[in-house]
DNA sequence: CAGATGGTTCGCCCGCCATCGAACCATCTG
DNA sequence: CAGATGGTTCGATGGCGGGCGAACCATCTG
């Protein structure tokens, strides 16, 4: 009857208040340091870093050493999916933060998702490239996504130098599942990309010291129009 | 910075080990009793039902009494892909159960996830069903999976009410991410009915208190003809 | 009806773990 | 070098929550 993986030790970790809130606050996709993120948690720096050092040994997080900081960030994209599969079901169970509820919707409307889009927009925009054929389905894995030969120069023509990412380890298009809209937004290293290039456009910045992700009316504009959604 | 979902109250629920414990049995798919459960979790009747209760409320179960009976269940398919996820990141960080490291092969082979197939076998047969053209993503929404007119007659033919399937609420096909495999298999209704005809044609059967399915020679002779997949 | 079995409620105990204060190392600034 | 700031280690404390025994309700069998 003892089957499989020991969850429980991994869920035990995230329940913890104070590491779920770092856990989440990393969900962002920042690298943060271990001050900040006990200022996030509301502890002092003592209890973070004895939290940190279980999340590093469940291998939850990477640290990346610079100077006398310590930049803290989620281990893996499989992380922050396991930690947007829990907001769902805790979202469903109605548990969604008190404090914040003036917050939420804007978090709903968009926000980031590790390192790419995600809410209303993200969800919009995967099914608007869809439909235009900019990606689909591979053949043999249509739970990958793929780039169109229409869909390249599309997202060359909008500044994003594909080659580059193609190189990279990292998966070019992935699905990413949505908490709140329960559907699917892109994530990958085009997602990362496109969501940097809004940034750098200017169409869109991070609210301060949260995830969401709030589009200038030009911006918005501009987005509708290139990608071709209707309004919401 | 306090975004979202109450992530911590769901982890910490299925933080302990004896509700992990349980939890894990009831991804097998099958409804069991409270006793059975607090056997599985090696607890006494009184906690296991204080636990339980705590389950219901955050509503990862759901109940069905029957007589003097209380069948148990996880409370939807979301619930069950949360903790196959939890699995794969625990299967990561090298939580391997210990003692049930016998088993371990077996499960990664083929197992029960929920109430289809998962492990090698489950991975091989989606992705012999897609070759094969039987599968196929739809247009609009590649995330989902349709049955192609030539995958209809096919299941047809082997004995699975396919128009039956459609009529329920449930979404006839759907993809599960496999923590042994880190790939996809086959959910949904369709899965669902798929497992329940290899056991009904005694091609394969659960083995006792535990997820995982074994096939008979003559069984698994049968499927990979069939369903047309290599040699493991 | 009596007896057996499934589940729940109550009260108490005990252990684990998050938390912090204090002291200590490491790194950067000047 | 001194001073400041980032991080860790250690030890002590306190509270939450899981565990069980005992008693109780509910349901089925005969």
């Amino acid at each position: 009857m003892k089957d499989g993986p020991h969850i429980a030790r991994i869920a035990a970790l995230i329940g913890d208040t104070a590491r779920a809130e770092m856990l989440s606050a990393l969900t962002g996709g920042q690298a943060l340091t271990a001050t900040e993120l006990a200022g996030i948690a509301g502890i002092t720096k003592q209890t973070a870093s004895a939290h940190l050092a279980k999340l590093m040994e469940a291998q939850l997080l990477q640290v990346q050493a610079q100077g006398r900081h310590r930049y803290y960030q989620l281990a893996d994209d499989d992380v922050a999916r396991l930690l947007e599969s829990l907001m769902g079901v805790a979202f469903r169970a109605g548990a969604v933060r008190l404090r914040s509820s003036p917050r939420e919707p804007a978090l709903r409307s968009a926000r980031v998702c590790y390192d790419h889009l995600a809410g209303d927009y993200g969800v919009q925009l995967l099914d608007s490239l869809l439909k235009q054929r900019l990606l689909a389905g591979t053949k043999e894995q249509p739970q990958q996504l793929a780039l169109t030969q229409a869909g390249e120069t599309f997202f060359s023509d909008f500044g994003i130098d594909v080659a580059q990412l193609a190189k990279a380890r990292r998966p070019l298009c992935r699905r990413c599942l949505d908490w709140s809209e329960r559907r699917h937004h892109l994530a990958g290293a085009i997602g990362a990309a496109l969501l940097q290039r809004l940034f750098a456009l200017g169409w869109a910045r991070r609210a301060k010291d949260s995830r969401v992700v709030s589009f200038s009316p030009p911006g918005e504009r501009q987005l509708r129009q290139q990608f071709g959604f209707s309004a919401s």
